[in-house]
DNA sequence: TTGTAAGCGTTATCAC
DNA sequence: GTGATAACGCTTACAA
């Protein structure tokens, strides 16, 4: 039945034989001292043999508060986004309070921020751009993995990921970065951009070049076969390189051989491969390749994909920590949480 | 804000100089007859600017009703339920409807079934054993790819995905089969085992063997090995069957040789592709193997994977049409929706 | 055509 | 200790 199944605080009261005040008193848990605990056990009782639930709705207009948050997402298909979701769910359950997520329509979606329920107490936005959530007028907002602004931050630490792949893949003898970039222009995948760009230019005579790519596997394979062989026409059978360049020399003397793939997502990464194999490039003896997020994609290619775990659970509950802190009238400060390298299968000496 | 921002119809009301229930019946819509047009847009114009948004919970209490389906999946990780969220949420927004979404711990988790969110008109489960579902006492409910009972279901053709699956592999040439199922008990798994056993049993010299395993890549690649190796030891270097077995002598002969590797999901096939890469085995050369929902890693395996694609999108999309007829007193058949097999690289001849 | 008023089910403040 | 009672903001007869 909608809402609690017309069965009212009143029918508990009526069939234990109090007042209503007593029976939500009881519910309430803040019966101590102000019942006795005989009638606060029948009115329990009752209560369950009824099979009482109090109506949200009701509770909700007498408290002004929903005690439900929402999750806006770019996309619930790649599955960090799930797993912020279910942080977010599991924190905020300790809270008794729930979160609805909102899925927009895709990565750049500037539209369908239009929030669908109004019942809410406040918005987690992940990967967002600050100035669209200007929308959301008055409404309390934590900010995830986006810009620091007015609204208070939850972060992963990209930049410290990309700082970790650099060295990673310097140590590995590899100069010639290549950035396979989301093209998505949001607040995470600048910085990703920004600090990989800082770190190899710590490497000596280390160089990069950087292409832009939508996050989907054809794009990024596509995206991949134009950054990694510019001259040959898109259809060329691949291979030549291999043979070409001579592996191993290290030195990064020939021009524009491209040692090592940093790409911004797991997904792009998947892309990636696919290229590679076009292009007759074995990973990682030719070509070492790295991804970002650590989802299941990653375990599941082959060879398993070298990537930076991101804490994507623990995003989600920080966030409704600090959502909530904030709802309290705190001033939450931005938190940063540390990603890890994950060092798998498709990196290997330059 | 909480709620609606403190700012109640009355204020509207007492800024547009008329009363509290003429600006309800123009912001309900159905002010025609009962409003004069220059009132109704004095009303809209005064509630627009000072930003005016009705009060759910309110609205709520009084109507009976929230407006809001809770849509229950095992896990939103698996981006066939983001799928069928996103489906579900489309068709809800244009009655006016929310969806929140509920991942459960697990595809076997059989206790958090405790409704976060007691503010609902109705459920939609998925995947989901009927018995379970028996908490929701009381409440509409529509099963989603789940054993035809009481509540009315919204079926993808799981059966007839299976029937094309083993069609396509018996034209390859294919005799001995195998299935890496799901250890799930649900009713859509056991219906594709039982569908395959069929399908199979039609083929003339067809043979079959099963094996459960868990939904994720190491699980499955465990099962599988030990299903296409069951002599070997674990560790045991692969390789050896291709040589041994005569590949493309098609008439399975060989006692034990499976040729054809049908997995309940795509994650499962996943983990079987780097079973066969364990033992030796080219994909599709010594073995075809094949998935089921056509997810993100169906594209993004290497070979591409043959697989099912399940219309998410729309078996969310159409259990939310279901249940509002349902809420609307009516009595919705069961739904059946087709599914379409997606031969990719994965397969080849026997 | 517009305004008045009675609830919806809950919580919380008071008298008792 | 317990029970009336007044909101919370909205929808909808019904009165003016």
């Amino acid at each position: 039945m909608a809402m609690t199944g017309r069965l009212t605080s009143k029918d508990v009261a009526a069939a234990a034989g109090v007042s209503q005040s007593t029976v939500s008193l009881v519910m309430g848990g803040k019966w101590t001292g102000r019942v006795s605990p005989a009638t606060a056990h029948t009115v329990l009782e009752t209560a369950e043999r009824l099979g009482y639930r109090p109506n949200r709705a009701a509770r909700s207009l007498r408290m002004g508060s929903t005690r439900t948050l929402l999750l806006v997402v770019p996309t619930l298909a790649n599955p960090f986004f799930a797993h912020v979701h279910a942080g977010a769910a599991r924190a905020a359950a300790g809270h008794e309070f729930g979160v609805i997520v909102h899925q927009r329509t895709g990565y750049d979606d500037r539209e369908s921020l239009t929030v669908p329920h109004e019942a809410i107490d406040g918005v987690l936005a992940t990967s967002m751009e600050a100035d669209l959530v200007a929308e959301l007028r008055g409404i309390p907002l934590v900010m995830l993995d986006s810009e620091p602004g007015p609204a208070p931050t939850v972060n992963v630490d990209v930049e410290e990921g990309m700082r970790l792949l650099t060295g990673h893949l310097a140590v590995l003898g590899h100069r010639r970065f290549a950035h396979l970039a989301s093209e998505v222009d949001s607040w995470t995948f600048r910085a990703r951009g920004e600090a990989l760009a800082g770190a190899v230019a710590a490497v000596r005579g280390a160089t990069l070049v950087r292409r832009p790519t939508a996050i989907s596997v054809q794009a990024a394979r596509a995206a991949a076969r134009a950054l990694l062989a510019p001259a040959h026409p898109p259809g060329a059978p691949g291979g030549s390189w291999k043979r070409l360049a001579g592996r191993r020399t290290a030195s990064a003397d020939a021009p524009g051989r491209v040692t090592a793939l940093v790409c911004d997502d797991d997904v792009i990464a998947a892309g990636a491969y696919k290229a590679a194999r076009d292009l007759g490039l074995a990973v990682p003896g030719d070509l070492s390749i790295t991804g970002f997020d650590d989802v299941l994609l990653a375990e599941a290619l082959e060879p398993e994909l070298t990537t930076v775990r991101l804490p994507a659970e623990e995003l989600g509950a920080r966030g409704v920590e600090t959502l909530l802190e904030l709802l309290a009238g705190g001033e939450p400060p931005a938190v940063r949480l540390p990603v890890d390298l994950v060092v798998r299968a498709s990196t290997g000496p330059a």
